[in-house]
DNA sequence: AGCGAAAGTGCCACAGTGTGGCATTGGCTC
DNA sequence: GAGCCAATGCCACACTGTGGCACTTTCGCT
């Protein structure tokens, strides 16, 4: 339902960490931070992806990276959060690619061209994880839950973002951006190679127009 | 993400119980369950609404309706099912709707057709139980996230039952469709005037096609 | 270099959710 | 009525997430 506006303020937790094109940080404790955080949300992917999530204790995980319940909660949310931490990548470079990109013409269209940056940034490694992400939140209701939680507060950043007079068309424009990538990422699924994504996306922008006048 | 097909089978749980315009069981014991389960919902919406979701422990339900954890979790699936029993029953009677909706015409009418059939068959104990569950859902993004699963599933359903050659069309039109609605929502959620819900839903609709063309 | 402050970490205990086992109750069927 | 069976209650347990406190490491400053 993720009604925007009176949402309850969720708590900042560091500063979205491993973005992908990450600026190191100086000190050797943030980068000891971060190797840990790398450490367990790689871990994550695969002790998951071979288990199964509802099937693996977090405890499992804590023990692979030889870490304690409390310092891991520290560094994320829940045990979703970790899992979805390739998710949560892909946003926030896309929140910046919003940004920086230029507003003129079709909002579909910066809509559409800031995801294709995106994706164009984002490196090898990030295409390792996200398959088997994506795969495990096909399993997983709670974790389809919580991604879908978390497009939701993508969503109402970006009316943020965008600002314009009239909110509604905006939030039904944002609205059905979020539903055709969803749809990419469901026709990507099967295969995952990471050079048809930018096409497919295309293509489900493409049907946008005529997917409102289909006939029964 | 919310992938369809892939996704791991979910239980049943007794057969959607509480639907509002319900054939009333003849056996007594029947009835007796009926009226543990709607006192469990109700009881939910108003406890929950009072001290908030995330701030009610579950046996301080279980404490006022007189029922034991064990009996509550044969009849709810999880607390966050429990609170949203009137949008569960919602999508209920949708999907029933859309079954005997006459399938002709643009399908974006049918949808938005469907939907207004719906709002006119909930009863007035619905619409009183609704607008809390939808601040519940607003407060506590634990119950935003089942919620959102939710109509996935509705959405997986719905693709299931409209079947046509091209899916990713379907797809996209049951995405903006369920999309607007959410937007609908937002805008009825202040006030929450039973009169005016199906006025502000034909509205989003309208706003459709511009949505997608708007300039930045 | 050294030293105090601050941040990170580990360990422990606890609240809350959800599940399995098993005896008991209460309604349904004959 | 008598037996049968579903529903319930009670107990114990696994797992997630949090708070408190002590200990170690790093940072910034002198």
């Amino acid at each position: 339902m993720h009604i925007a506006g009176t949402r309850a303020r969720i708590r900042p937790m560091p500063p979205s960490a491993l973005s992908t094109s990450a600026e190191e940080p100086v000190t050797l404790r943030e980068r000891k931070k971060q190797r840990t955080r790398r450490a367990l949300a790689d871990t994550a992917v695969t002790l998951f992806g071979a288990r199964g999530f509802d099937g693996t204790p977090l405890d499992a995980l804590l023990e692979q990276v030889e870490v304690s319940r409390r310092t891991f909660f520290r560094n994320f949310r829940s045990k979703e959060d970790v899992a979805l931490t390739a998710v949560k990548q892909l946003w926030d470079a896309y929140l910046e690619a919003v940004d920086a990109a230029e507003k003129s013409g079709p909002l579909a269209d910066v809509l559409l061209g800031a995801m294709l940056a995106t994706l164009e940034r984002m490196d090898e490694d990030w295409y390792r994880r996200f398959p088997p992400t994506l795969r495990l939140v096909a399993d997983s209701p709670a974790l389809d839950g919580h991604a879908l939680r978390h497009c939701a507060e993508v969503q109402e950043e970006l009316v943020r973002r965008l600002g314009v007079p009239d909110r509604l068309e905006l939030r039904l424009l944002i609205e059905f951006f979020v539903a055709a990538w969803h749809c990419t990422l469901d026709e990507w699924l099967p295969d995952c190679a990471p050079g048809e994504l930018p096409a497919l996306l295309r293509r489900s922008f493409a049907s946008m127009t005529s997917a409102l006048t289909l006939e029964a």
